[in-house]
RNA sequence: GGAGAGGUCGCCUAGUGGCCUAGGGCGCCGCACUGGAAAUGCGGUAUGGGGCAACCCAUCGGGGGUUCAAAUCCCCCCCUCUCCGCCA
């Protein structure tokens, strides 16, 4: 990621600004620009000593070719010209590699400045935007609910100790209805996503090379987040974001075909290292999960509204899943260096009587597409712009699950099957083995 | 995995060290011709960077090298196709 030179010179008052917000120093946008100063006056230089040698060059060719001697005393001129302009081009090169090394390092040290209307501050600052849906207790007048792991091995919908055994802790087993509903989630998500959303759906690869994981940003900032195949120098994605994004790498989309939308289902692998604990019982934080993505190419006018359309896609599907949510509109140091505007969604959880993180939709704005090169023609024959993208869960599945098992559980041990999901599972309820 | 052939402008293609400062065709845009269109003719049609501008610089899959000079020669890598092997 990267803030745009141009807004850099253009408005770097702004971007002073923002890096404040988000607690980064902001010397840091003062020397870029001085760097900058400093790389074009290097680069022009270069340019007409390129200019220089290439006429020499060229008239080498001419003499040659009307009758000079190739080893005779005008050619011979002629390469020293050529070679001189050579060395210094050189040398020149040289300043530039450390200039732009050094410049290109502040870059990637300046955040994206969020909307202006986005609080400051960091967790305490997170505003509440709105809330849905009443949220059930934990202390029913006659029973008590349990947390979603033990009503998911009650059940026998979930193996926790031999995901451990198999492959490592936080590599959770579903089984039976279990897995039943993992299946159930994704179609669902996916139909809704690509009905009535209107987004195309993506099967992508669930392992990256470098540069896809470089262009959205996961090399070098989130390298550690990730598992690495370093045989064959491939990435497991953290995310759907990173291959669909990456989809439209280095390409320029056409006038009138934006906006792109799409929506798709991976595995998601993730190290979390250092995570372990009372936080990440049950399934609440594992290194495998399954998430549907929803990834967005707006063109850049659009996007603040997209983003408002986009979290509301996620908020259906928990509203149809009839689960109490909230939306947070997240505070400057909460959400993130790139984003220019994140919401949450956060489902409630009443076995664990905590609110949960199913969902993140953020607008980047220009900030993503500039270090992927994703553009945009406004008009037929006219220059191309960045786009902006977005992208939202919708959703994650094992937090959502948790928020199911320990909403829809029943006094009696059974699980109550929400609505939309019972054409996928075929059963209304499902009852613990005898 | 092995052998061979390839990767050039949106698409097809020419191109074997300097008239390549990448030619031609298709497509697309503009103009002319037309009542309107087709056909035809003329012109324009990449991306990034620098400059008020004329214009200059970089990019022929990617990277490195040889040379005054590289699409062109050399080395490494990636991808595609054909055949062989293996395989859910």
């Amino acid at each position: 990621m990267s803030i745009g030179l141009t807004r850099l010179r253009e408005e770097p008052d702004r971007v002073r600004q923002g890096a404040i917000d988000k607690g980064e120093e902001a010397a840091i946008v003062d020397r870029a620009l001085e760097l900058d100063g400093r790389r074009r006056q290097l680069l022009a230089e270069g340019d007409a000593l390129r200019a220089e040698r290439n006429s020499a060059s060229r008239r080498i060719g001419e003499a040659v070719r009307e009758g000079a001697r190739p080893d005779g005393p005008e050619v011979a001129a002629l390469k020293r010209a050529s070679s001189e302009a050579g060395a210094r081009i050189a040398a020149l090169d040289g300043e530039l590699a450390t200039v732009g090394a050094e410049l290109d390092e502040l870059l990637l040290r300046i955040p994206n400045p969020a909307d202006p209307d986005v609080p400051v501050g960091g967790e305490e600052a997170n505003e509440v935007v709105r809330t849905w849906g009443d949220r059930l207790r934990r202390e029913e007048p006659t029973w008590t609910r349990r947390p979603h792991w033990e009503v998911a091995e009650r059940l026998g919908m979930l193996d926790l100790e031999r995901g451990a055994k198999i492959t490592g802790s936080g590599f959770p087993v579903y089984r039976g209805h279990g897995a039943a509903l993992q299946r159930a989630l994704i179609d669902w998500f996916l139909a809704v996503h690509t009905g009535e959303n209107g987004m195309t759906e993506i099967w992508p690869p669930a392992v990256v090379n470098a540069a896809s994981a470089r262009g959205t940003g996961q090399i070098p900032d989130k390298e550690e987040l990730m598992y690495v195949v370093p045989r064959d120098d491939l990435y497991l994605v953290p995310t759907a974001e990173v291959p669909v994004t990456n989809l439209h790498r280095d390409e320029i989309f056409e006038a009138g075909s934006l906006p792109v939308r799409y929506a798709a289902y991976t595995p998601c692998f993730r190290r979390e290292a250092g995570a372990a604990g009372k936080e990440t019982r049950g399934i609440l934080r594992v290194h495998q999960f399954d998430k549907v993505e929803m990834v967005l190419f707006e063109q850049p006018a659009d996007s603040r509204a997209a983003l408002e359309w986009l979290t509301e896609r996620g908020e259906i599907l928990l509203r149809r899943l009839g689960l109490a949510y909230r939306v947070l509109l997240l505070a400057t140091r909460e959400m993130g260096f790139v984003q220019a505007r994140k919401y949450d969604l956060e489902v409630w959880a009443p076995g664990v009587e905590r609110w949960l993180e199913v969902s993140s939709c953020s607008d980047f704005g220009d900030y993503q597409a500039r270090r992927m090169a994703i553009r945009y023609r406004p008009e037929p024959g006219a220059k191309p712009v960045l786009v902006h993208t977005l992208n939202g869960s919708g959703l994650a599945l094992p937090r959502t699950v948790a928020a199911i098992l320990e909403s829809y559980q029943q006094a009696d041990g059974s699980l109550v099957v929400p609505e939309v999901l019972r054409p996928y599972l075929g059963t209304a309820r499902i009852e613990p083995p005898a």
